[in-house]
DNA sequence: TGATCGCATATTGTGCACAATATGCCCTGA
DNA sequence: TCAGGGCATATTGTGCACAATATGCGATCA
């Protein structure tokens, strides 16, 4: 998810099994589906997913450095708890980067990039309008993501992506789960602002942007979702992931071939 | 290096020769004292540090993360050759970065951290004036994470650190040797547009400032460093970071003040 | 002579068994 | 009843042996 694709040289065929892993246990972590703090012992994942330990172990601590668990050397891999502190962190560093990304682009977007972004602002405020909020939460994200795509920096967008997706991850606990999409009138002052080439207006409006965002976070600690055994959680996400995953000739055939 | 403090939770004492191996690898493939193409091969490296081949499997494979090494699945890891076209991604993100960094701090710096850059904006000048490049060049890339520092976000320092262990890379390989150090009018620049608080300046005199340095990579492939046998070289710096470890007993002083 | 196939070898990948470590429980003593 | 220490156990860390894979070289044939 992170860096599925920017990472490591899988691009020829392979055993995709161990990404799959890691793929699913990041949007189950990203999604917020476990209680922060529980333990994810190795075993056990292990016997979940079908694999031996060394793979998961190889998992977990990819995603201790992608910081989304906590790994502690001899004690194990706990879902991270997000604090109010880390949140203020991502939040200032998306200030950074994102108004990076908008003060690189005034002035300097083509005509075609600005009617698509100005496009995508309209499906937003139609999906406002029409009340539908999983439509709008969504779309409210991905003019983030299509603002960083126009700066075509590979290296500002991964990290970018990065740090969108821990931010999902602190709204999942943090936020009051009512109105938690971006006002579609900021992202328009944001375009108006490129389009003109006015930088410090454009930045202005961004760092604005994300700092409202950013007061809407509450400070209650109480896990909101149901947060079922973690076990049940994983294996239905796995079973997910494999049904998604095309036939790719092997459906489960981890201990076939031996000796 | 890139993320040795900021990264895993090694904080109490733990014996750390492979985060020492790491350290040192990173140091030796920065300075671009290693041939790029020429692989490393796990087998010679554990005789050659002492360890055992997963210690040094574990670290070729997050130096490969890192991007600092090329580690082909069932081939192994090699030294990066660095491309112009890389070159060119990087200098884009640093743009993007540190035009969001100087884009947050235009008029929010307080009059001490003024003081301090215009301080070390006068060591830069008065080494320049002496002739020293030694001195010169490493008081031109303390300037960029001087300024990222102010920013007080770890986040993006992490990301800045990264991107600039990079460019150190690259400079190893296509800089003619010759003028490697910023103008430090330019940094002057950036900072007097800071201190008055111009947003747009502040940037463009940053992202023009980028670009010079960028425009004074030359494409000769050709390694211009002597890079006698990896196998000696390595052994060098291992000796190196041992030597050096045995009086630190504390933190790295490279650590300045935080908040 | 040149191209191709197959084998030998060097290198990486992985499962397993055991070691190291932390945690919690129970037992003891006042 | 509670504090403290030691043992049992659960979990992670690591070395080793073997398997899988790629590479290079040489033999063979047209």
């Amino acid at each position: 998810m992170t860096d599925a694709s920017a990472g490591m040289r899988y691009s020829h065929a392979m055993p995709a099994t161990e990404e799959l892993i890691h793929q699913t246990l990041a949007k189950t972590l990203l999604a917020g589906r476990l209680a922060p703090g529980t333990q994810l012992v190795e075993t056990r994942l292990a016997e979940i997913f079908g694999v031996t330990r060394e793979r998961v172990r190889k998992v977990l601590h990819r995603l201790g450095h992608e910081r989304l668990l906590d790994v502690v050397p001899n004690r194990g891999a706990f879902v991270a708890s997000p604090t109010l502190d880390q949140a203020r962190e991502i939040y200032e560093a998306r200030r950074i980067v994102e108004g990076g990304i908008v003060g690189r682009l005034a002035g300097r977007l083509s005509a075609a990039q600005i009617a698509a972004l100005r496009a995508h602002s309209a499906r937003e405020k139609q999906a406002l309008r029409q009340g539908d909020r999983a439509v709008s939460i969504r779309l409210s994200g991905e003019f983030h993501s299509l603002l960083a795509e126009c700066a075509a920096s590979p290296l500002v967008l991964r990290q970018l992506q990065e740090l969108v997706s821990r931010t999902s991850m602190l709204v999942a606990f943090f936020e009051p789960a009512a109105s938690s999409e971006c006002a579609c009138e900021e992202h328009e002052a944001i375009l108006g602002a490129l389009a003109q080439g006015d930088t410090g207006r454009a930045i202005k409006s961004m760092h604005t942007h994300l700092s409202l965002i950013e007061t809407r976070l509450t400070p209650r600690a109480a896990t909101p979702l149901p947060l079922a055994a973690p076990e049940e959680e994983l294996k239905r996400a796995w079973a997910a992931a494999q049904r998604g995953q095309r036939s790719a000739g092997k459906a489960t055939p981890r201990k076939a071939a031996k000796r």
